[in-house]
DNA sequence: AAACACATTAACCATTTGGTTAAAATAAAA
DNA sequence: TTTTATTTTAACCAAATGGTTAATGTGTTT
């Protein structure tokens, strides 16, 4: 019994994450997500109290997706052009699972931006963050990169890496109508880290 | 009259902009719109034959903002470095002006790719296109730049120019918390200018 | 097998929402 | 001033939507 609980649950998870990330909290329907899960409204509603307790568990979910590769890069102990090497290739294999997560997260986050406070911190974030700006700063006192605020440098990498995957379907229809915008993604990360990294250096 | 019924219609135009870019299509609500507008929702749908049709108004103005800098890119005569700088310019500009518009933007091509067949190919822009990505061919051809894909590049300029105001509640909270992010996108222009030519330069 | 706890459903409800209608106000034309 | 056309409103409606209730199934325990 309890089994074929935690399935339902599940497959009540997976079908509110398709919903509610094509379609926005607003546009999302519960109807739709208990027929995708395969169940009715009524159980639904059993599982999860209403539909801003079940969107908070899923926005929760992506907002995590999106904070924890950065969150990596700032406790990363690498060397900085290898650190931003592996930002780059652990936003690709996020972004290349879950395609639909930028735009999900950024509009709600847009139309209630207190959401995020709460999660935004999560472990040992704010230290990573000081070492990592810190460990940027140095190096451009150092003479070792070309000066730059370390927070525009981290944003650089980070719009980079991000706005394809936001913006696809309209890149797709205006640089690569006819060929394949996927494959092109699937190999951009070490790209735009040497993009990044060729502005930087000396 | 006649100038009375001009004035209603701006109104709601105004009103409809705030509503929409903010809520998006299925979070707006026509009586919200009414009420910002100071009129009711009868005389709204008198105007507006429906939310859809008001929408689609709305919608693509917003999305020829988003492509006219794109579309003056490319067919700007100017030198690579000096387009480059120009199209930076031209985006910060636009979205200081209009912050919500990307985010919009986004958001409803995800939730209904079709809508921009018709509106991404205005005035020019595929000759523009042609021009443009065969200068920077060219500029690789000659050793003028690095070598890199042409649709990459201008997909990074764009993607340094837009994400930053897309995200900006989230970067905002995490880098900017207490200081003015609107002072570092204001200038921002000239710097990813700079990143950008940076990175290509030989 | 009887009692029990949990899982599931059909039917229902209140509210919201996009949209309509018919009448009233207002200004221009006759 | 009367007529006419346009603008505005209050009241209303049907459909959709989030959520509830009370009953039914279903497997577990005693």
């Amino acid at each position: 019994m309890e089994k074929k609980a935690i399935e339902t649950q599940e497959n009540i998870l997976v079908a509110a994450r398709e919903i509610f990330s094509t379609k926005g909290y607003a546009g999302a329907r519960m109807q739709e997500i208990a027929d995708r899960a395969g169940i009715n409204k009524a159980l639904l509603h059993y599982y999860y109290k209403n539909k801003e307790k079940l969107f908070e568990q899923i926005f929760e979910e992506a907002f995590k997706k999106i904070i924890r590769p950065l969150a990596s890069f700032l406790a990363d102990d690498s060397d900085l052009f290898q650190k931003i090497r592996n930002i780059c290739n652990l936003y690709h294999s996020m972004l290349l699972e879950y395609p639909f997560i930028p735009n999900f997260v950024m509009n709600e986050v847009n139309t209630d931006p207190s959401r995020i406070i709460n999660l935004i911190h999560i472990e040992g974030v704010i230290e990573g963050k000081k070492k990592t700006l810190g460990q940027i700063e140095e190096a451009v006192k150092a003479g070792k990169i070309r000066p730059i605020d370390p927070r525009e440098l981290v944003l650089n990498i980070i719009s980079l890496s991000i706005f394809p995957f936001a913006s696809k379907p309209i890149v797709k229809e205006f640089f690569y109508k006819d060929s394949d915008i996927n494959a092109v993604l699937k190999t951009r990360a070490d790209r735009i880290a040497d993009f990044v990294i060729q502005s930087i250096k000396i």
